[in-house]
DNA sequence: TTCAATGTTTAGAC
DNA sequence: GGTCTAAACATTGA
């Protein structure tokens, strides 16, 4: 799934995009991606506003009218794509590249007849709002991990409250990180970075960049890094993450934006997806290895 | 055919 | 309880 840059990038393009817009119908095309898993899911999102769209940890939050709130997570390969009334393309009717994964998706016949490129829904559209003015919201997800939950003030709290440091906002502070890292000072520095009830929105990517740019090895217990390497990745996670936020995040997949287009992080990463490449830091390469069921990358001569 | 893929959760072993 | 691994969810592509 896209991590903090990437769904960041979808939020501030959707809060411009259905703030204020009422929600005329919801279709569900996979009950299994949705919460509760019934029609009563269409019934209480059917009618209300959009006030606004934000973000927590790698969670995409519409406050909607009447307290409530719907809760979406991309996991792996999630998608949201807004399309314009015209329908026609992507976004706005403007003619905007699409790339051909994404063409892919979108043309993916639903059953028998072939959709024009650019047709939504398709056969990975899980859930379709439209909206009062003509527009539409489609969730598309390859893999059937995603999830969009209807929530109300409660279950919001709940669900927001168990997330851990923002690390784009004041509360990151060296102190803090220091605590975290603490608090599981015998796991490896890579797990404490994606851990989300320690630090929120880190994923696999940015966990990479970010030991790359300290020049950590991602292998290193907590407890053994030192005060500069601690101090090294406090600043690099937000620099690293404020740039990919910058670039409209890392299209390694199937990630796009709400338009449809693809981010532009990819050319910026230094480690991540490039094993057997050649470092960007030194005259070694860059080598491959399993950490905690993830795939991590790392140069052994940079990283100590 | 086998393995890896932006994530999270859970079960089992020590 | 902590900590580790593997597996589960489902699908595609190399």
């Amino acid at each position: 799934m896209p991590e903090l840059p990437e769904v960041q990038t979808i939020v501030s393009e959707l809060d411009n995009k259905i703030k204020n817009k009422a929600i005329k119908s919801v279709e569900v095309f996979k009950f299994q991606s949705v919460r509760p898993m019934s029609k009563k899911f269409i019934q209480g999102v059917k009618g209300r506003k959009v006030l606004r769209v934000k973000r927590r940890a790698k969670m995409i939050i519409i406050e909607l009218s009447g307290k409530k709130y719907l809760l979406i997570h991309l996991k792996m390969t999630g998608q949201l794509v807004y399309q314009s009334k015209s329908g026609k393309g992507v976004s706005g009717g403007h003619p905007i590249p699409v790339s051909a994964k994404v063409k892919q998706i979108y043309a993916y016949p639903m059953s028998g007849g072939v959709k024009p490129v650019g047709g939504l829904p398709s056969k990975f559209t899980r859930a379709q709002f439209d909206f009062s003015d003509g527009s539409h919201l489609y969730f598309n997800d390859i893999r059937r991990f995603g999830w969009i939950k209807f929530v109300d003030e409660k279950s919001y709290q709940e669900e927001t409250g168990k997330y851990g440091l923002e690390p784009l906002s004041k509360d990151f502070t060296l102190t803090a990180f220091k605590e975290a890292i603490k608090r599981y000072s015998n796991r490896k520095i890579k797990q404490v970075l994606m851990d989300q009830s320690l630090i929120a929105g880190i994923g696999n990517i940015y966990a990479d960049e970010a030991d790359f740019a300290a020049h950590v090895m991602p292998t290193r217990q907590a407890k053994t890094l030192t005060a500069k390497e601690i101090s090294d990745l406090h600043k690099a996670i937000p620099r690293i993450l404020k740039l990919a936020v910058k670039m409209k995040g890392t299209s390694a997949d199937t990630y796009v934006t709400t338009s449809g287009e693809e981010g532009n992080m990819l050319k910026h990463l230094k480690v991540y997806g490039r094993k057997g490449e050649k470092c960007r830091g030194c005259p070694g390469d860059v080598h491959w290895m399993k950490l905690a069921g993830r795939g991590t990358h790392y140069c052994p001569l940079c990283q100590k």
